[in-house]
DNA sequence: TAGATTGTTAATCGATTAACAATC
DNA sequence: TAGATTGTTAATCGATTAACAATC
């Protein structure tokens, strides 16, 4: 399977593809062409053909693309065949939302521990796990194998968390704090800073307002 | 001001500035050369100066750029010395957690308003807001100048719920509804889709495994 | 086979980087 | 003034779109 490097701009559309085929397949439909995909999704044939082409041919001439083949690949390429262990670090609002919300188990995460330097949280309850205090992480991730770091603490202590828990062997970050994690090569980092979508937002907005209000 | 159309790349960016931006101005720091500043930001110093340069100069030659007046200026360009009024629709654990944590006052956004299905729910105070049924939502909107909606609801009710705000008036939307909504033009989106990120995040985990591990 | 549609190459467009003249 | 560093033009790089031959 020789996977060049792939763009990050085609990376970033797969989930999207990886959506509409679903719903698709939920629909029924069996074939669609890069024509008619591009019309529901709104970006053009061609992209689609090219960024499919990243990995191989998926499609036939004269038929177009199977829709129930392509979800399956597409599934396989973002790795959601695969088992992660997960854990989540900070169990205030947002942690706790996540561990609520985010159907982890759907896409292949197992959400394995909860933690949060609050005592008050301590015991608590969130879905099946059980909130632990910040000093139970680095043992915990050596012990169970934890691949994945789901950080939703404030950016003061998500720095130095980030280092031990690479120093522990942790393989990647979903970073929520806002600020800019600096790991070594190897270790993934994505990042949500939900305020610098607030001000795209902002900002397009006010770009609107000063085009055609005044 | 003539804004022509500023790329979409460009304004991404603009956030990560005003972060470090703010950063060095309470670091105490005064005049920053966008080389000191590609060095700090891992960005090249010719990137800094084009996108600048797409506002109108902030810099002055043989001395670079004083931060704390280019904090202030990408500050208005974003639109945070607005006020613009805000309220959630969908009071479960996100938009709860929205309402807690995202601090919107200080990036001049006020919350106005929270919304839910769940009559469970209606009464609950958060912050100082207190939940209402969804039927209150468009009278809420048309009376109280409502800007900003946002959709942390799932997304079987998110297109059609967009649908209505959108009829009253509504400007802005920061949806969180794994659906891509469509709306006229000069109504802004702004999408957070967390499982997306996540996926990403997968991909990069999965790459990584297959190019170094087999 | 004829028609449809992919896979892929070539052309275009836009974004990033490099270079340097302008100027503080 | 000399040195530093911006603002801006030009060169390069990468991503998107168009075109079409291959092929189901």
């Amino acid at each position: 399977m020789d996977e060049k490097d792939i763009s990050q701009a085609v990376i970033g559309r797969l989930p999207r593809y990886f959506r509409y085929l679903g719903e698709l397949k939920y629909e029924g439909v069996e074939r669609i062409s890069s024509q008619e995909l591009s019309e529901v999704m709104k970006v053009t044939a061609s992209q689609i053909r090219q960024d499919f082409n990243n990995f191989g041919g998926f499609g036939q001439q004269g038929y177009g693309y199977n829709v129930e083949y392509l979800y399956q690949e597409i599934g396989k390429i973002l790795g959601l065949d695969k088992k992660h262990n997960l854990i989540i670090i900070g169990a205030g609002n947002l942690g706790q939302a996540l561990a609520n919300y985010m159907n982890f188990e759907r896409r292949g995460f197992i959400m394995k521990g909860l933690f949060d330097s609050n005592p008050e949280l301590h015991g608590k309850q969130v879905r099946d796990i059980i909130v632990q205090p910040m000093d139970h992480i680095m043992e915990f991730v050596k012990e169970n194998e934890i691949d994945i770091a789901v950080l939703t603490i404030p950016k003061t202590s998500a720095v130095e968390v980030a280092e031990h828990l690479v120093q522990n062997g942790i393989r990647a970050i979903w970073n929520f704090a806002h600020v800019d994690l600096n790991v070594p090569e190897g270790i993934q980092v994505e990042n949500v800073h939900l305020s610098d979508s607030l001000m795209k937002l902002s900002y397009n907005i006010n770009r609107y307002d000063t085009e055609h209000k005044k």
